[in-house]
DNA sequence: TTAGGTGCAAAACCTTTGCACACAG
DNA sequence: CTGTGTGCAAAGGTTTTGCACCTAA
């Protein structure tokens, strides 16, 4: 039995309503292949001609990952950057240094393992984040 | 001269002087057990009568991490906090929730799991990071 | 002597919030 | 209708920077 993280959904989903400003959200980060900030995909939208404020971007990303349909990551540079999750397991990713470029990764191996060290060392409610960076290989090619 | 990384120890380190801010910093860094901010080092300063500038904690800080004397990880609202590194192989986290009791960990198992997935993926010149946060025993039972 | 370090305040940034108004349900 | 969502500007918080002065080497 994995570690639960949010196992019982708190039954009480909040009320999301349906605008288009969500709604182009969900898309510009759906048709991102990188982790995006609130900024630059406020920026992205502003140019593809979508009339939207640069709070409510920030509001709607915020509730997306809250509703964990977007994972999150803090950049080094201290931005929030996030990315829609292609599977609803848990998973980490593989990140490109140059192009950002994300691949989802799973294993069940470092799951346990990640789970057993945590608990030799007598910690409970463990959880963890785990990211590669690294040049993806068009990039490599590139150089 | 190639504009490596940090692949090759640049042999040309920095010339840093020793100042008694700069001591003061290393120091409390040193005895904290816990990841710590830049204003919460500042401030854990002020009051044991040091007198020393934020601007000067952020700058000793920010070269501690660049000669790799410091790990540093960014927290989720946003902070960017350090630890002095209690062994100078390379390790892992695993962090109390509750008090930030820091333990450092290795296993060659998951370096290699790690640098396996980069390579499937076409990545180079991977590098990761990996922490395991939790609640420690103590807090656990002083629940 | 002289280059790096320090302090302070200003500036730069990212993110959040208050408030009046818009609009989905 | 009602209450969530939106926009804008102001505010909040962290980190960086300009610049004159200090000081280790």
């Amino acid at each position: 039995m994995p570690t639960d993280h949010a196992t019982k959904t708190p039954t009480i989903e909040p009320i999301r309503r349906d605008t288009r400003q969500r709604r182009a959200v969900r898309d510009a980060l759906a048709h991102a292949k990188a982790f995006v900030s609130a900024q630059e995909l406020h920026a992205a939208l502003r140019e593809t001609g979508d009339r939207i404020g640069l709070a409510t971007v920030y509001r709607a990303l915020a509730d997306l990952a809250g509703d964990a349909e977007a994972d999150v990551i803090q950049s080094d540079d201290g931005e929030t950057r996030y990315r829609a999750c292609d599977t609803d397991a848990h998973h980490h990713h593989v990140i490109c240094r140059e192009c950002g470029l994300t691949v989802e990764v799973q294993a069940d191996t470092v799951e346990r393992w990640l789970a057993s060290v945590a608990a030799e060392h007598g910690f409970v409610e463990a959880e963890h984040t785990v990211n590669i960076f690294g040049m993806c290989a068009e990039c490599a090619r590139a150089r």
